[in-house]
DNA sequence: ATGGAAATGATAATCGTTTCCATTTTCGTG
DNA sequence: CACGAAAATGGAAACGATTATCATTTCCAT
């Protein structure tokens, strides 16, 4: 991979963000992740979490999206790019498939001439179990 | 149309909003709505304004989203169901259509057994202009 | 007119995020 | 190793959008 380009510029608190976002796997706020490492003995401050990870959305290897309020959730961006189904009554998760999402994405983007498109897509409902 | 049942509840701020959201026809934030309707002589206050917004998204009356800083967004919305690809530099907005999204999201929410599902889909990048 | 409910708006409180700034770490060079 | 510049760090204050409070005003049905 071509982690190496953007390896030159990662300093211990990128990394320890790195680390983070990948033992949690989904999305994470700013402020939850700081609390993460704080829980786990490590005494990195809020604002180098928010540095940390300003930079690594510059450098593209962390995603930024937001949450219905409006907060920013953060995730390590990989090849395994997916969308979720919600339960509204008991927050359980399902990580889904968003294959014609991503060609409706390109074809809509395409057609209206944006260019650098990206998007969201949630599914929400209730479980079965609920 | 069923205005009628959405209009019961209608109070003189609302009607002030819906009022300015006709008239500037894009997206607008809390604040630059309030500032509109002072500049007009108006002396709503901002809570109020906040409080009308909040009831006219409740009502599906009007549209909110997110700019990319995180700040909420509100537009009348048209009467059909639809979705959003808006400009991430100037803030343009087109509304496109999404049945591909509808039957994916149906057809998802099936599979995993989710009852009273709903969604919300927007792409966003860089228009022709920009 | 009158009493209670709804609406209003100034002010204070929240909360995520950014800015400041003084201190500490890192690192290349002699 | 010693030294100084540059980068990194984190606590505290500042910010800006949004929400909560609460006293006052406007509506309305009786
Ligand atoms: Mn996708
Ligand atoms: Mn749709
Ligand atoms: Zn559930
Ligand atoms: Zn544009």
């Amino acid at each position: 991979m071509k982690l190496s380009a953007a390896t030159k510029r990662m300093n211990k608190s990128d990394l320890k963000l790195i680390a983070v976002l990948e033992r949690t796997g989904g999305f994470a706020s700013a402020q939850e992740l700081h609390q993460i490492l704080r829980r786990e003995g490590d005494g990195i401050g809020l604002t180098t979490v928010y540095r940390a990870l300003q930079s690594l959305v510059d450098d593209k290897i962390v995603d930024l999206l937001r949450r219905e309020d409006g907060e920013a959730i953060y995730r390590l961006c990989g090849d395994n790019h997916h969308h979720h189904l919600v339960c509204k009554s008991c927050g359980d998760t399902v990580e889904i498939e968003g294959g014609a999402i991503e060609k409706w994405a390109k074809t809509m983007a395409e057609e209206f001439g944006f260019r650098e498109v990206g998007h969201t897509a949630e599914i929400f409902g209730i479980c079965s179990k609920c």
